[in-house]
DNA sequence: TGTACATCAGTGAACGCGCGTTCACTGATGTAC
DNA sequence: TGTACATCAGTGAACGCGCGTTCACTGATGTAC
């Protein structure tokens, strides 16, 4: 089954990454150690040399969510110097991200995530937590340099981007691609504009 | 096990709603057709009485979840005169349905729900779109009637109320119910309102 | 450079469990006479 | 009002399937001498 045989840390890595290409493409439920295994040239019960189980495997992707986010926010951050250009950025960047495959859905939203794993919900709190304060930071530099109303709660402006996001990630799923990601969020993002832009423009 | 014998159609009825119930608090993952039984009184084989499989039980409670939400908006309609006040009657109305129980997105992000079934897709587009179309009729309202800017897209505006909403659950939800989703909807709405309302108030 | 040995990634058969579903049955309910 | 019968909701045992996991094994790789 396998052309060669691999060291553990570069297995872990592959095992973790088509792990997370199968939820994205086919969701948690639909995860199977026999697909993963497939899917990196082994047989079901050679996963079991690098993760003690499946649960582990689910523990891996997490890591990787939480790597990819993070290096979202961080790349749109150096491609401007303006916060709400940055604000756009995150954006355009978590759309895209939801274009590649729906697996954060798919994980925080899976029951099976967290049954018998409460420590596995702080987990999952502490990813989106750690990403929504990453976006108020930026909104906080708005507001020091003036491009952004003072008087709002960052965080609950880095919440409503996301909150751009969700509801037409969820539509784009459910039509197939269909629905427009991009006009709707090119149209939210105007208004959401208009509502924090220190400026009334 | 069960006291009596009771009419397939309240049977039917009692199994939906029982099965909404699990789902709400457990996850579509853990939705055994035994738990479902148990919990109407019956035995495993018994729930064959009255669905020909587990797969139309879920149908049963996507009937029940649009009727519901249909509901909402209806409630939220006839509570003011208002647009912009019946847009917050949602909000509100929205976010006690979730605090029942987050049986809505743990069926519509959850892959068990499609797979196998394509044509469930369309089924839940619909019910959401069909939920996003009475939310925007209010907007359309407000618009004719001076109170919402008449520049705006209706169907945007009702996204990003459901937008203020999802985020918010779910951190309610993985912080079991630590997170304020109230105080967080008061501070979306308000921003959102000074976005869309006519006058710049 | 060659040999012996330890390590460890990969294999394949087998397991046990949960769960959806089937099926022959039982016995209560309602109806026709 | 009473009896016979058909209907059909409910039961419990048994099934087959998928899947996570275990285990004894094989054989390649790297290292020590």
């Amino acid at each position: 089954m396998s052309d060669e045989k691999l060291g553990t840390e570069i297995r872990k890595e592959q095992i973790a990454e088509a792990a997370l290409k199968l939820v994205s493409s086919h969701g948690l439920g639909r995860l199977s150690v026999a697909a993963v295994a497939r899917r990196v040239g082994l047989v079901p019960s050679g996963i079991y040399r690098h993760f003690r189980s499946k649960d582990e495997i689910l523990s891996a992707m997490l890591d990787l969510i939480e790597r990819r986010l993070t290096d979202n926010v961080h790349a749109a951050s150096e491609e401007s110097a303006d916060p709400l250009t940055q604000l756009r950025g995150v954006l355009v960047r978590h759309i895209r991200f939801i274009r590649e495959g729906r697996a954060i859905p798919r994980i925080v939203f899976a029951d099976e995530t967290f049954v018998g794993h409460p420590e596995r919900k702080t987990r999952v709190q502490q990813i989106l937590r750690g990403y929504l304060g990453r976006v108020s930071r930026i909104i906080q530099q708005g507001q020091e340099q003036g491009q952004v109303r003072p008087e709002l709660d960052p965080e609950t402006v880095a919440m409503m981007i996301i909150g751009i996001v969700m509801p037409a990630g969820v539509l784009w799923h459910l039509s197939d691609g269909g629905f427009d990601v991009t006009r709707h969020a090119d149209r939210a993002w105007q208004m959401l504009h208009r509502a924090i832009a220190a400026d009334g423009t």
